[in-house]
DNA sequence: ATGTCCACCTGCTGGC
DNA sequence: TGCCAGCAGGTGGACA
């Protein structure tokens, strides 16, 4: 079975690189906004705020991608479905926020569950803008350590794969890389946030890292070696271990397993996470 | 404070 | 063959 990525982190991190050459450097020439609101709503002033504005550099916090320009920073999350299309073909009924760059790069916002949002923000109120201020460590950041897991997990209760989802207590990870490191790291699911030895974590946090690190590779050479016929930047393919495998074989020769808890699939192996 | 559940949304799948 | 219920899940809010 084959599952398309959500835009996770490294979805999110290949789609900043790939809009990068695009937009750093260009001043946006028009904008588009062809509804009033994806899970939010638009900014009211977006598009006069965004007309006329030079970007002046990209970047990503946990799934939020940063296109920084000298009239404050849009802030965009992708949802469950978001992507960016480069000078597509065709029209499509999901774009639904076009920037249009000065040397007349077409960039659509496509999403068709709508579960995404745009926002604009002043770069003095950037540091205590409330969705990315909550936010715990980057994963590929020097923050995330097991000694940072232990502090935040302590006397938790709940599941650690329920906790890992929290954005709180580590930034950027989704039910796909999730499932994943955990898988990698020997640990079930189920097992109590509170309860788990310092020398778990290490290899949770080194796990962590490392599926991330792959799917970032993962991404950037299919950003190099393909040029989708539509431009998609958020998706590119990738293989999972666990994640939308329930009943194959698990590298250790069990069968994967699937559970769900609180309506979202947990994939695992029972006999290689403990 | 913490854990649990639901709403949001639409394309796809499986069952009849 | 066609229809429709059910499912997928990131986030924020409601609730106990």
């Amino acid at each position: 079975m084959r599952v398309p990525p959500l835009p996770e982190l490294p979805e999110v991190e290949t789609t900043v690189r790939g809009l990068r050459p695009v937009l750093e450097g260009r001043t946006i020439a028009e904008v588009e906004v062809r509804r009033e609101r994806l899970r939010f709503p638009f900014p009211p002033d977006l598009r006069q705020r965004l007309t006329g504005a030079r970007v002046t550099g990209l970047g990503r916090r946990a799934k939020y991608g940063l296109v920084h320009t000298d009239r404050g920073t849009l802030v965009f999350h992708l949802g469950m479905t978001g992507k960016w299309r480069v000078d597509p073909a065709a029209d499509d009924k999901h774009d639904h926020f076009m920037l249009r760059t000065d040397e007349g790069r077409r960039l659509f916002l496509n999403d068709h569950r709508r579960f995404g949002s745009v926002d604009m923000v002043d770069d003095d109120a950037l540091p205590t803008y409330a969705p990315l201020a909550a936010l715990g460590p980057e994963p590929l950041g020097p923050d995330l350590t097991a000694a940072h897991l232990r502090r935040a997990l302590a006397g938790r209760t709940g599941g650690i794969k329920t906790l890992l989802l929290d954005q709180r207590i580590v930034a950027g990870l989704g039910n796909i890389y999730v499932c994943e490191a955990l898988h990698r790291s020997g640990i079930a699911p189920g097992r109590m946030g509170g309860g788990i030895a310092e020398g778990r974590l290490e290899r949770l946090v080194v796990a962590v890292r490392k599926v991330l690190e792959e799917s970032i590779a993962a991404g950037g050479t299919t950003l190099r070696d393909f040029q989708h016929p539509d431009g998609d930047l958020g998706y590119f393919a990738n293989s999972f271990r666990v994640y939308g495998r329930e009943g194959e074989r698990c590298g250790c020769g069990a069968t994967v397993k699937r559970r769900v808890e609180g309506g979202r699939s947990t994939f695992y192996c029972g006999r290689c996470q403990r």
